[in-house]
DNA sequence: GCGACAG
DNA sequence: ATCTTGTCGC
């Protein structure tokens, strides 16, 4: 597959991206957090999928799925290399989350299709894309009190929010994946909060995907 | 042409 | 993303 060919994939899933949202009348019971990391000089992706329950964000399940990396990272195509491995996950679990946290752009992307956006259009299921860096558009005056927010725009679309989740760390980046509006995408990731930068489904995963202390611990005191 | 560029 | 300990600041 040609970069042209990938491109060509992405208008397309792009045009199926759906913004309409019902998680307002339908309020999720399960929130999904999935994340994505790499083994083996890159050679293995390692892709963790969690669930939580909403609003008591208890962690009830986790999942981890291991396989041979396909593509290098090419900035803007970052789905097709992250995809498998998250599929990979997404069949493991027991049961399916009502909304599902991406490590990730949604649709703050050159072509409106992050890998939030796609793999919320291949499972069906409410996506929003959670990242760390910005990877298009652009945005004014956010101040450096926590809670700060600034609208992500490009060529006079709003693509997103920049939320400063916490004091003195970088912001956010949320934008719809799939099935769910700018606005509402903010204000999950807000009710999902625990004191940290992360949301805690974005921030479990993590853990899970790195085998970081916290899960380690919460590993031993559940068997 | 130059710079930017999720994970 | 990943390689990696201590350390500066609130």
């Amino acid at each position: 597959m040609d970069l042209a060919s990938l491109r060509a994939k992405q208008l397309e899933l792009a045009s199926s991206v759906s913004r309409a949202d019902r998680l307002d009348v339908d309020p999720p019971r399960l929130i999904g957090g999935a994340d994505v990391g790499f083994e083996q000089g890159g050679e293995v992706t390692r892709a963790a999928m969690v669930l939580l329950k909403y609003p008591s964000l208890e962690l009830v399940e986790y999942r981890v799925a291991r396989i041979a990396t396909t593509m290098p990272y090419i900035p803007g195509f970052l789905s097709f290399r992250e995809y498998p491995a998250l599929l990979a996950a997404w069949e493991q679990l027991s049961q399916p989350p009502d909304l599902l946290f991406v490590d990730g752009h949604g649709i703050s992307h050159p072509r409106r299709v992050g890998v939030a956006s796609h793999f919320g259009l291949l499972v069906d299921v409410p996506t929003i894309g959670v990242a760390k860096k910005r990877l298009c558009g652009q945005y004014e005056g956010l101040s450096d009190a926590p809670g700060a927010t600034a609208p992500l725009m490009d060529k006079g679309e709003q693509l997103g929010w920049v939320w400063r989740s916490k004091k003195r760390c970088n912001p956010l980046f949320i934008s719809t994946g799939h099935r769910v509006s700018a606005d509402s995408a903010l204000a999950w990731v807000q009710r999902c909060m625990a004191g940290y930068r992360l949301p805690e489904p974005t921030r479990w995963a993590d853990a899970v995907a790195s085998g970081r202390l916290a899960f380690t611990r919460w590993q031993e005191n559940n068997r």
